[in-house]
DNA sequence: ATTAAAACTGAAAATCAATTTCAATTAGGA
DNA sequence: TCCTAATTGAAATTGATTTTCAGTTTTAAT
């Protein structure tokens, strides 16, 4: 947490924008949630403790936040965006049920590797990348649909 | 493209759904493009014909189509989805320059393979997935942003 | 071939995530 | 401290997608 806070200060100085109380807090509390969340959950969380951030607010801040690699907006579902903070440096590929709309994660450090190579290959910058399989799982496999 | 038809008709009917001639147009007119298409594109090659197929049919008809596997949805930019017909078994990866936006293919059949791996450990029924790899490109790479 | 019920369609309205506007506030260098 | 540009919250807007609904079409059963 302290080094995550250490770290984001001068990555916002050095793009020249300003080190607000705003992008403090929403980075503080993206950070000690554990698993998924979207933009309402955060919102939610604020509002529970009379923080008045905005909705405004987190959203102009998530993209910074992706940008430098914070966090990861790792799947969509219901219409909207969710993300997750980036722990590790494993990939989290996200299996999604189309019936039951569960979320399961599966990390493969072959991925991994696959993904730095093509990195290294063709010149990028790599930012942030999700692999999102779509299907039934095993208990929906055999409903009829 | 025949034998594409030829399975559309019993997938829908297996659903208990109405094989009408909207659906089938729509597919018809999706197999014939090559490369990646959104909604609007859809609805601009129906209009030029005359053919007055509504974007609700358009959004109704192309998660079928993901269902049954005819297509996938690949990238959203610009606040929409984007897709393809599966012509092939191999994967498409897709990486998109945050910046001037390109989108280059890259595929790879050793993904392929560990996704297969994954179907089969876990039980699960695969529809399609993708993966994205936002970043920046080579040519982009150099500016300050 | 008729018929009837249910599914489907186009058009318009509604929804909803995300972005933009704008006046007031704040950060931070001089 | 002062100044200016960046940022904020709230509200308005945008734009993709979904829903509504009255009229139409498919399809199974007569």
């Amino acid at each position: 947490m302290e080094e995550i806070l250490r770290d984001f200060k001068p990555f916002i100085k050095k793009k020249g924008l300003k080190y607000t109380q705003e992008r403090e807090q929403i980075l503080k509390e993206i950070v000690s949630i554990k698993g998924h969340f979207d933009v309402e959950d955060l919102y939610l969380r604020f509002k529970e403790k009379n923080s008045k951030i905005s909705k405004a607010s987190i959203y102009r801040t998530l993209p910074l936040l992706v940008e430098g690699g914070y966090i990861q907006e790792v799947y969509r579902q219901d219409g909207h965006s969710h993300y997750e903070v980036t722990l590790t440096k494993t990939p989290h590929l996200h299996f999604i049920c189309i019936h039951c709309r569960e979320v399961q994660e599966i990390t493969d450090e072959r991925l991994n590797v696959l993904i730095k190579e093509y990195e290294e290959e063709r010149e990028y910058k790599l930012l942030t990348y999700h692999l999102e399989i779509f299907g039934l799982c095993k208990a929906c496999k055999g409903l009829k649909l």
